[in-house]
RNA sequence: GGGCGGUUAGCUCAGUGGUUAGAGUGCUGCGUUGACAUCGCAGAGGUCAUUGGUUCGAAUCCAGUACCGCCCA
């Protein structure tokens, strides 16, 4: 073995014997345990690995391991998603390389185009998550737009228009004039940006009034103006309700309306009405039945209505807008303004409201279950906190806007007809029009929103609609782990459809992890230049120490900063790890009886064991991964490492091989889940290297199937370990203190004879471990060392300068002294004696008592050595 | 405007009512002859943001304040 662990060279090679060895499908043999599933967040297929994707993939595939080892039938479903804009975009910049664009090539050719690039570069998500070590059922794995999640959708679609919870309607919507689709509210991001409000005039067209000032930051948009509004209540305006304005340049005229929905007290109080072009102003224009005027076009552009404006750009429309106005003294002034201004999510081109013809689903019926699902804890967040904010969303949720102006998805299963207004909806593509029978039919252009699709990922990833086995044994799955910044985007619609479709929440928790964040706490993106490649840090460090340091310590649904060290010092862990094996497995006799017996240090760590089993097993119970992670890491290091091994040499005659490597294997079992590639190296190699004899788990060919530890047989040792760990500290704490060479062997006599019966068994251990000799005879030079009681005599070497020491110690008195005040004090109160549990005092006074004895102890230690 | 989270050692973070608040990393001193320098041994380092309240007892529960971050509108 090499003195240090290289995982790279090893990686590969342990996950293709896991594939070889079918060791990630489902075990079928256990059927008295639950299945255990979780379906995998998909993946764009267009993505390349990054740290969110290592952050889940480090989490789902833990929870796989340790309840795979438990015996649950664990399915882990891995999938891509095929990212309708994203995708199409990359497909699109690829051909403009040839300098086309997808209009000039067609839709058809483009879709084969996009296809082609999948084949070509849909696996490459899959192999980095191979690198990852993720024990998915690969031969389960699922694209959105593979067959069977097409028919799931088309189903889903045809259904809910039946049951008229997908209607199609004419809505103002969030268009991105860039990407030329409409977006949902959840896709539009807002940004604060300087701009100006400008303050315009109105004049009226025939009445005593002169002008009305009205202030907007889109001035552009009075050329689709089609009322003015005030609020009612408002005393300055009131008068003016029903009296005729004239909307300038265009000069339409048109009333002054009265509508609640008015602030008072933004700009001058009155409102330029624009129902084409605002969502309030929409809504004002339905209820006092306004005309629609769209000033725009899909591009962006002014359309005919926009008159002399026609063809140029919104922004262009505004600045030719101001100066016209200025011309015509429309303008009173124009204040800077702070606006938030809505932004497509992924390309970033500011967003226009915009009336168009879309397809909805009417959400308020699906919601209502989901927020049901949640309230009747059928479903589990975890953390809680956010139960807050899924029923705030869901709470006011509006209809879902589905349809996209795309090429790239989930095509609209829906047909309209040339000769009559029908629209036939079906799952099979229909010859000719349901109403009239004419085949003059076309199908809608439109796709489906991608999250329509991953909506209903957790069933027709198992075959729903059809009646699989696989649906009816994994549905619903245990874990949806995700992280919670798409807990509205994705989650809230998997339970939603999920309950919709299969009568049945999706799941039964959900686990949302935080973000990672680049060291000094901002969100990583290619924009900034702030990512880590989780792909480069596997070659550089390790798989295993990538998802040990990612997992470490973290809580769920917080956000950590991730930084190089922390994931070499998981290196670092895997490194101990290999080098305690390493000991462990020279230590192999060539011949071995399996006769030997447990010794004292095998019973202490034998008994650390089983604690520390039972926190773990807890910890992960509880979905606590990190603090899992802490546990195994300080007993392994802290424990077997520093104690158990160390003792081990000090004393090989007394202690058992067997055990060595029966604590080692468990260790490395409990391990597994955390640090997957290693832990089934060093098994492979124990197996290979064991006599069949001190194989612990001579049965247990892979450790990825074997049994996880959850029940260790342990006794309490009969000698307190834990004292004499106490004693060779507080010598090498001494030498330390006293600057006592390494080499100098110390001697030391223990008055107490009983102490001296117990620490002579380890006579050994103290020469090996402090360098310390026991004597029988009274020390020369004394130095009283008091561990706890008893009091140790220590002889020093000549000529020493106790003066650092008696300091040390006056002030180790002071502390204990201050200490000792509240404390008393407690004791001394009735209120505390009255009202604190029984346990508590009895500690606190165990607690004041060994204190006295400690400043008595230090104060005789004082005077000898003064 | 509404909501959520954070504020604990130099840094990054654990720690949801009961000893003297922990870890990793960094720092200081010592140490390389057989597991490991990706290491060992020893050590220093904290008024738990702040104010008030509840309690015998608060980093922890409640309320307010300040600052930072995120989400929704």
């Amino acid at each position: 073995m090499d003195n240090s662990y290289n995982p790279s060279k090893t990686e590969d090679k342990i996950y293709n014997l896991w594939m070889e060895s079918n060791a990630f499908s489902p075990s079928t043999t256990q059927s008295d345990l639950e299945p255990f599933t979780i379906i995998m967040p998909p993946p764009n297929v267009t993505g390349e690995l990054h740290m969110g994707h290592a952050l889940t993939i480090a989490i789902e595939d833990l929870m796989i391991r340790w309840r795979r080892m438990k015996g649950h039938p664990s399915l882990y479903l891995p999938g891509s998603d095929h990212a309708g804009i994203a995708t199409q975009v990359v497909v699109e910049k690829e051909i403009a390389k040839d300098g086309v664009n997808r209009h000039e090539l067609g839709r058809d050719k483009f879709i084969t185009k996009v296809w082609d690039w999948v084949d070509d570069y849909g696996d490459r998500i899959y192999n980095q998550m191979q690198k990852m070590g993720a024990s998915c059922d690969w031969s389960k794995k699922m694209f959105t737009l593979d067959e069977n999640p097409q028919l799931a959708v088309k189903t889903t679609f045809v259904n809910l228009y039946k049951k008229n919870l997908i209607y199609r309607g004419e809505r103002i919507t969030n268009w991105c004039s860039r990407c030329s689709t409409v977006l949902s509210d959840l896709e539009v991001k807002y940004k604060p940006e300087k701009s100006k409000l400008y303050y315009l005039k109105y004049y009226f067209k025939n009445s005593q009034y002169n002008y009305l000032t009205i202030a907007t930051t889109r001035p552009e948009t009075l050329l689709g103006d089609t009322a003015v509004a005030v609020n009612p209540n408002d005393i300055r305006f009131k008068k003016y309700i029903g009296e005729n304005i004239t909307i300038p340049i265009v000069n339409r005229e048109v009333q002054i309306i009265g509508d609640n929905s008015v602030e008072m007290d933004f700009g001058t109080g009155a409102l330029k009405v624009t129902p084409a072009h605002d969502h309030a102003d929409f809504d004002i224009g339905k209820n006092h039945n306004l005309e629609v005027i769209n000033v725009f076009d899909k591009e962006g552009k002014g359309n005919e209505n926009a008159q002399k404006y026609k063809g140029l750009k919104i922004e262009e429309i505004r600045s030719e807008i101001i100066k016209d106005l200025d011309e015509k003294n429309h303008i009173e002034k124009i204040d800077d303004y702070d606006n938030n201004v809505s932004h497509c999510e992924r390309c970033d081109n500011k967003v226009e409201p915009y009336i168009s013809m879309q397809w909805f689903v009417k959400i308020k019926p699906l919601a209502e279950k989901a927020i049901k699902a949640i309230k009747d804890e059928e479903i589990i967040i975890i953390p809680k906190r956010f139960n807050k904010t899924y029923f705030d969303w869901m709470e006011n949720i509006v209809d879902w806007c589905i349809s996209r102006q795309l090429w790239w998805g989930h095509r609209i299963p829906a047909w309209f007809c040339n000769k009559c207004p029908h629209i036939s909806v079906s799952v099979k593509t229909p010859t000719k029009c349901e109403k009239c029978e004419c085949d003059d039919i076309y199908q809608d252009p439109d796709v489906l929103d991608t999250w329509f699709s991953s909506g209903l990922w957790t069933h027709s990833t198992l075959g729903w609609p059809n009646k699989t086995e696989d649906l009816q044994k994994f549905y619903p799955s245990t874990v949806m782990e995700t992280g919670y910044d798409i807990l509205f985007f994705w989650v809230a619609r998997m339970i939603m459809l999920g309950i919709e479709n299969m009568g049945k929440v999706p799941f039964s928790h959900i686990y949302l992890h935080g973000l990672i964040l680049d060291p000094s706490g901002l969100k990583m993106s290619k924009s900034k230049g702030n990512v880590m490649n989780p792909l480069e840090l596997i070659d550089e460090y390790g798989a295993d120490a990538l998802r040990f340091a990612i997992t470490t310590g973290v809580t769920p649904g917080n956000n950590q900063r991730i930084d190089e060290r922390k994931i070499e010092s998981a290196r670092n862990f895997a490194n101990k790890i290999w080098n305690a094996s390493r000991f462990s497995i020279s230590k192999i006799p060539t011949q071995y009886s399996d006769s030997d017996k447990l010794g004292q240090y095998d019973l202490w760590i034998l008994e650390r064991l089983k604690i520390t089993t039972e926190k773990i097993n807890t910890s992960l119970e509880e979905f606590n991964f990190g603090e899992a992670q802490k546990e195994l890491y300080e007993f392994f290091w802290n424990e077997f490492c520093d104690w158990y091994i160390e003792l081990y040499k000090s004393d090989e005659s007394n202690n058992s091989i067997k055990n060595l490597i029966y604590v080692l294997q468990t260790s490395l079992k409990l391990l597994h889940p955390f640090l997957p590639f290693m832990t089934e190296q060093l098994w492979q190699i124990l197996n290979e290297k064991l006599p069949d004899t001190l194989n612990n788990f001579k049965e247990e060919k892979f450790i990825i199937n074997s049994s996880y530890p959850y029940n260790i047989d342990a006794k309490t040792p009969d000698n307190n370990i834990e004292y004499l760990i106490k004693l060779i500290k507080s010598i090498r704490n001494l030498r330390s203190e006293l600057r006592i060479e390494h080499n100098h062997t110390l001697k030391i006599n223990i008055p107490n004879k009983n102490i001296y019966t117990s620490i002579s068994n380890h006579e050994k251990a103290l020469q090996s471990l402090c360098n310390t000799e026991l004597i029988a005879t009274p020390v020369k030079n004394n130095f009283p060392l008091a561990v706890d009681n008893n009091i140790f005599n220590i002889e020093m070497p000549n000529a020493l300068n106790m003066s650092e020491e008696i300091s040390r110690i006056e002030s180790e008195i002071d502390d204990i002294k201050k200490r000792v005040i509240p404390l008393s004090k407690r004791l001394n109160s009735p209120e505390f004696f009255n009202n604190a549990p029984e346990e508590v005092v009895a500690k606190e006074k165990e607690r004041l008592k060994q204190q006295e004895n400690r400043i008595s102890q230090l104060g005789e230690i004082l005077k000898s050595i003064s």
